[in-house]
DNA sequence: GAGGGGCGACCGATCGTTCGGTCGGCCGTT
DNA sequence: AACGGCCGACCGAACGATCGGTCGCCCCTC
């Protein structure tokens, strides 16, 4: 349920926005334009409705932002939490993380895009950043667990390893598309991530 | 040269400053702050000039992510023009543009930064997108290539992979240093691509 | 008639940019 | 050696536009 308008005689009359398809709309902004590049005339307009109504619903830009950005961190810390992410081995962990990670991308592609782009000018960009940074430290943490079990080679850094990762995993959003679901696009990740990108001929 | 301050009785009175080092400084705020949220007082104040000043050297804000980005694009297609990107098996080819990308990105770090965090909202990055999405394409093509002549695992696909590819290389940029040369960076970033960032035990 | 959603008008601040003018060193002439 | 003219580097002040945000009122629905 996003913008529904009731007409009254040929005009709206009722836009029905809530906090929900506002958000949505915002991020939408966020994503082509930048934040900073994105005015609240610019999402005003992108809503359908006034700046000042705007304001009826959110307290400012900033907090439209924040909001994206609990969302997107909410969606990669539960990957943590779950179960395939904490029982197993390193490397089964991994590729579970993986998986999960490409799925929760996917699936909340704009929140995530917007975060992976927050450069630390305000106070909940800088909030997002440090628990972005939590997050990595964990996946690395995991990584460095795998090597130090035996479980992959010997001659890969895992510090190293954890950089390219996030970064492989990540990058899926510059391209990636929302509305169609992820199909068989997680497991070909994790393939390139433990088999390569370009791999051999067997 | 860049910065040459003459003295006088102890206090500056030339800063002398040349397009060059005025680039660098702006590109170093762009990096920090990113493009939209940095303004031309932050650039001068960065500079040690006031703002008019500045225009004195620089038509405008724009010019300047122009600059920049013409400098880094300069650096990635030098790869293309290169001999080894241009003689010997496909997969030979990418292995070698994939380190010299490394390479490139490392040593115009905060120029291809900038470049890989366009949006589009001017000319000048739209003309930046286009010029990018050019230089992947011709990478992309040499993933085909690979592919169909059967030096790559024939359960991976072209498009993908060389989206992937992309990717991983570019993200170094995320937190590479600038100052200490590349080392065996290059290296392993290309055995990451071919035999998995999370290779397994051989 | 109470209240929430929406509106136009407006705020101070800051944006990128322009303008008129100052300062100091260099050069050609004397 | 002294001079006048010139030029590049720099500055303070101000421009119109746009920024994020506020305010009071209206209108619709319940």
């Amino acid at each position: 349920m996003t913008t529904v308008s009731t007409q009254t005689g040929g005009r709206v009359r009722r836009q029905n926005h809530g906090p929900e398809s506002l958000l949505q709309v915002a991020v939408q902004e966020f994503l082509t334009r930048g934040y900073d590049a994105t005015s609240m005339e610019d999402l005003s307009r992108a809503a359908g409705i006034t700046k000042s109504s705007f304001y009826h619903h959110f307290s400012g830009k900033e907090a439209l932002l924040r909001a994206a950005l609990e969302r997107a961190l909410n969606g990669l810390f539960a990957i943590l939490d779950s179960e395939g992410a904490r029982t197993g081995t390193p490397v089964e962990r991994l590729r579970h993380i993986v998986r999960e990670q490409v799925k929760v991308l996917v699936a909340e592609l704009p929140y995530v895009t917007v975060l992976l782009r927050v450069r630390g000018n305000t106070e909940s960009e800088r909030w997002a950043l440090e628990r972005r940074r939590e997050y990595d430290a964990r996946v690395a943490a995991l990584v460095r667990e795998a090597v130090e079990a035996g479980e992959l080679r010997e001659d890969i850094e895992p510090a190293l390893a954890a950089r390219l990762l996030s970064g492989l995993v990540n990058s899926v959003v510059e391209w990636a598309r929302p509305d169609r679901d992820p199909g068989t696009l997680p497991d070909a990740v994790a393939r390139a991530v433990f088999e390569g990108i370009l791999p051999a001929r067997r």
